[in-house]
Parts: C-alpha cells; sequence; structure tokens
DNA sequence: GTAATCAGTTACCTTTTGGTAAGCAGTTAC
DNA sequence: GTAACTGCTTACCAAAAGGTAACTGATTAC
C-alpha cells in the first residue's frame, strides 16, 4: 500500500521521457553532437523531418537547456545551435535506452541472430 | 557524414521508448512489482487510470512479453497479471530515467550551475 | 526584377493517444 | 430476478503529436 512513495519516485521519470520523448528529440540532439550547427544542416541531417517540427523540437530542447540558440548577423542570417554541458549528461541515460533496446529485441526474437532465421528458412 | 550509424544505433533507443513510454506503462509495470496482480487491483492502485487505457496497455506490455496473463476459473473469474524475469531488466533503465530526471530538475532550477553552462558553450 | 539561400511561421489536416461512459458476459449471494 | 463483483469491450470524444505545403523576410547574386 506505499504507491504514493513509488508514484512520487516516478515523477521525475516522467519529466525525463517528456525531454527527450517523442519521435525527433534524441536524434536531433545528436545531431548536433556529431557537429550539425545550422536549421537547413540539421533538418538536413535527419531524413524526414520537417522545419515545422524542427523549429518546434528546437524550442523545446532550449527551454530544457540541452541546446543554446545564437543568431549569427551576415550573408543570409544564420542561427547556431550547439548542445549544452549539460546534454552530455543524456549520453548515459541514451546508451541505456540504446541497451535495453537491443536485449530486448534478442529476448523477443530469439537468442539466436537474425541473419540465421531469415537464411535458413526451411529446414 | 556518418550519419547512417547513428541512425541505426538509435533504432533501439526508439524501440525500449515505444516499449516503456506513453503516460501509463512503467506505472503499470511497478504497480505488478509491487504485487498487484488483478485487472481491477491494478486498475485501483494507479489514480486516473481507466478501463480502456489499463486493458490496452496490458496487451501491450504482455505482447512485448514484459508481462503474463493468466485465467484463473473461479469465483467472479479472475486474472492474474503477472511481471516476468525479462521485466526486471527495466529497473535499470528506469533509475537511470529517474535520476537524470531529478539532476535536470536540479539543472533547470537550481541556480548554481546556469551561468557556467551558458557561457561555456558560446565560447 | 528574378532566383536562390537561410530561418523560420502559419494554416490546415491526419494520426495517435488518452479519456468518459455505457454495456456485456459470467458468477455468486439473497 | 436483482444486485454486485470480476474482466473486460465498444462507441464516442478531446487533446496532442505529427505532417504538408505555402508563404514571409532578409540578403546575396545575376
Amino acid at each position: 500500500m506505499e504507491h504514493k512513495e513509488c508514484m512520487s519516485a516516478l515523477l521525475p521519470v516522467r519529466d525525463t521521457l517528456d525531454v527527450i520523448g517523442g519521435k525527433w528529440k534524441i536524434l536531433i540532439i545528436i545531431s548536433l553532437w556529431e557537429g550539425n550547427k545550422h536549421f537547413r544542416e540539421i533538418e538536413r541531417s535527419i531524413p524526414k523531418l520537417s522545419t515545422k517540427v524542427l523549429s518546434k523540437e528546437l524550442k523545446d530542447l532550449e527551454e530544457n537547456q540541452l541546446i543554446t540558440r545564437t543568431v549569427l548577423n551576415g550573408f543570409p542570417v544564420r542561427t547556431e545551435y550547439k548542445p549544452t554541458k549539460h546534454s552530455r549528461t543524456l549520453e548515459k541515460v541514451i546508451l541505456e535506452l540504446q541497451h535495453w533496446g537491443i536485449n530486448h529485441r534478442k529476448e523477443m526474437f530469439g537468442d539466436r541472430n537474425e541473419a540465421d532465421n531469415a537464411i535458413a528458412v526451411s529446414g
């Protein structure tokens, strides 16, 4: 009957999922980690990502202090997005999510590798 | 240039978020870990969770082999939901999400490191 | 003036997710 | 037969997330 306790421990979990959940946020962060800095650059680095969604996601990420936005004056006006130090703390989380996903697939589709399954169909 | 590689590494991350993302899944798993077994029992253990959503989420969790469903014959027909061993592998992930959420809150609302971050990156 | 680039915004839709309420099937108890 | 419990399903909505396409504003290049 100690549900209260468990549920309060879950608030931070929900916070985290709100910040990095959704379809694009982690992809965008990684794109920035890879060195992409400008709006169009980021957009082009992630297939199927539209300007509207990117715009919204960048705002969310900035609000959560995972990226910074700087407008540079010059030529055709450029904006520079950079990942913050704080964003680096996500590496461990993302790695953990990745590991679990890999292990989960093994659990779901068998320990044998998929190539085996695909090739040796009819025994 | 190495986007392909990064993106393929992200597939497991997306898998994981699909499995444990959303508003209720982690709560339900934890409710089962706490010992709740029956439909109504789980429903009552999580405030604001409706039968419809619980029903759907339980199916998803069963598909992902995180819980098992057993129908017991007897009295007013009872179903027993139990967390699998595999579900236990989520503990580490959830803990990591929780830690990050807590730390993120400190980062956002604690004044200590704010200036640090903003200045360090735009240098 | 026309085109093209960057960095977005806006309007409009569709899909997904979540919520509300009612109802159904099966069984027990009265 | 009526109520009450369990374990759901169904129909109907509302909100949020995501997608498409057009368009703005600034500036350079021709």
